[in-house]
DNA sequence: TGGTTTCTGTATTGAATGATATAGAATGTG
DNA sequence: CACATTCTATATCATTCAATACAGAAACCA
C-alpha cells in the first residue's frame, strides 16, 4: 500500500492486478474454501510469499477478487437501472444483459457473489457474511429502482416494492443456480421472459 | 448391507439411522467440503473407524445424508404437486410448505441440495454433479406438473410449460438463498406470490 | 562500489485433513 | 469355556492445508 512516488528495493516482478484477475478466475470456479493455495499461485504464476507480500491472506485475496469482480461483472446492473426510462425497461435491460454476461465467455459461470461461499465451514464465516452483505445490495438496488418508478409514476402507488425487489433478487440468484446446473441461453431467456411478466 | 436374519459378532453400539441424522444436519450447516470428519465423529458421537465401517467414507456418508434429506425434507413437493386439483393450486401449496419449512425449525436453512456443495474444489466434483442432477429433478416435477394441467385443461395450450417450470425452480432455489441472507417470513410469502401471479 | 531496501524462490513450518492399523471388548456359536 | 466375528477406542498414517524463515537477487541512493 502506498506505492508513492520514489520506489525503493527490488521492484514486484509480476503484475498486482494481473495476478489479482487469476485469482479472481480461480475463486469464481472452485469457490473460497474449495480454492487451495497451491492453486492460486500456480493459476497466478507467483510463489506463496510474494502472495503474502502483495496480498496478506487467502482472505484479503479473496476480498479483493470479489471488490474486482463487482467492479468488473457487476457494474452493469447500476448502469442498467440507471440509464433507463422506467423501472420496468430497467430490470429488463438487467436481465437482458445478465444473461448476456453469463453466457458471454465459454464456461457459464453464474455470480461470482452467489457461487463462490454459499456455505461452508465456521472458519470462513466472515467471508460468508461479507457475500451475504453484498447480495442484500442486489436487493437494495432493485427496490431504490422501483421506488424511483413509483415517484416518477410508471410503478403504481400501491405496488409492494420490496416484494418485487426480493422477488426479482430471488430469481437473479436463481438463475445462477440454473445456470450452473445447465441451463441453455434460450431457456434462460424464456425464464427471465415469464418473470418480467408480472409488471 | 444384508444385516441378515442371523447377527454375529459385537452389535454396533450406536444407532445407525440417528447419527446419519446427526450427519446430515452438521453437512446442512457447513456444507460438504466445509464439514470436517471431526465435527462429523464428534456431531455423531462415534469415533473414526465406526464411522468409515458403517458408512465407507465421507463422500458416502454425504450421498446418504443427501438422501435421507430428500426423504425427510423433500417428499412434500411430490405430495403437494400431486395432492391439488390443479397445476396452480399445486405450486401454490408446494411454495406455502417450502415456506413453512424452511421457517420451522430455529435455524432458517433452506434447501439442502442448493446450499451444501454448490461449487468448491475439484475433489467434490462428483459430489456437485449429484446434487445438480437432483437439482433438475426439481424442474422436471414441476414440468410434468404443468404438462398435467395442460391435459387436464387448467393451464392454456399455449402456454410454454418449460420456461415455467424452470422458472418456478429458479425462484425456489432463490428463495432458499435469500432466506440464508436473512429474509423473514413475511417478506418471503410477499415474494412467493408475487411470483405464483404469472399463473 | 557499498549500503539499504524489497522482492523472489527454495524449503519448510505446525496444524488439520481424510482415512487406518492395531489391539481389546462384546456378542453369538459350538 | 474357547472360537470366530464384528465392533470400539487409541493412536497414528501420509497428505495437504495456509502461512513463513531464510538467503540470494535486483533495484535505488550515497
Amino acid at each position: 500500500m502506498h506505492r508513492g512516488t520514489v520506489q525503493k528495493g527490488r521492484p514486484r516482478d509480476f503484475d498486482r492486478d494481473v495476478a489479482l484477475e487469476k485469482a479472481m478466475e480461480t475463486f469464481w470456479l472452485y469457490g473460497y474454501e474449495g480454492t487451495s493455495l497451491s492453486q492460486l499461485t500456480s493459476a497466478m504464476d507467483i510463489r506463496p510469499p510474494s502472495l503474502y507480500a502483495a496480498f496478506g491472506s487467502k482472505e484479503k485475496l479473496f476480498l479483493e477478487s470479489v471488490n474486482l469482480y463487482l467492479q468488473r461483472y457487476g457494474a452493469y446492473r447500476e448502469t442498467a437501472l440507471a440509464h433507463s426510462a422506467t423501472a420496468k425497461e430497467g430490470i429488463e435491460v438487467l436481465f437482458e444483459r445478465t444473461i448476456q454476461q453469463f453466457f458471454a465467455g465459454r464456461d457459464h459461470k453464474g455470480c461470482f457473489v452467489v457461487l463462490t461461499a454459499l456455505s461452508g465451514s465456521q472458519d470462513s464465516s466472515e467471508v460468508q457474511q461479507f457475500l451475504s452483505a453484498e447480495r442484500r445490495r442486489t436487493v437494495q438496488l432493485f427496490k431504490a429502482r422501483l421506488e424511483q418508478g413509483k415517484v416518477a409514476g410508471d410503478i403504481a402507488a400501491q405496488t409492494d416494492v420490496d416484494a418485487l425487489a426480493e422477488y426479482f433478487t430471488a430469481l437473479l440468484f436463481g438463475l445462477t443456480i440454473q445456470i450452473r446446473d445447465g441451463l441453455d441461453e434460450a431457456s434462460a431467456r424464456s425464464l427471465v421472459a415469464v418473470a418480467l411478466s408480472v409488471l
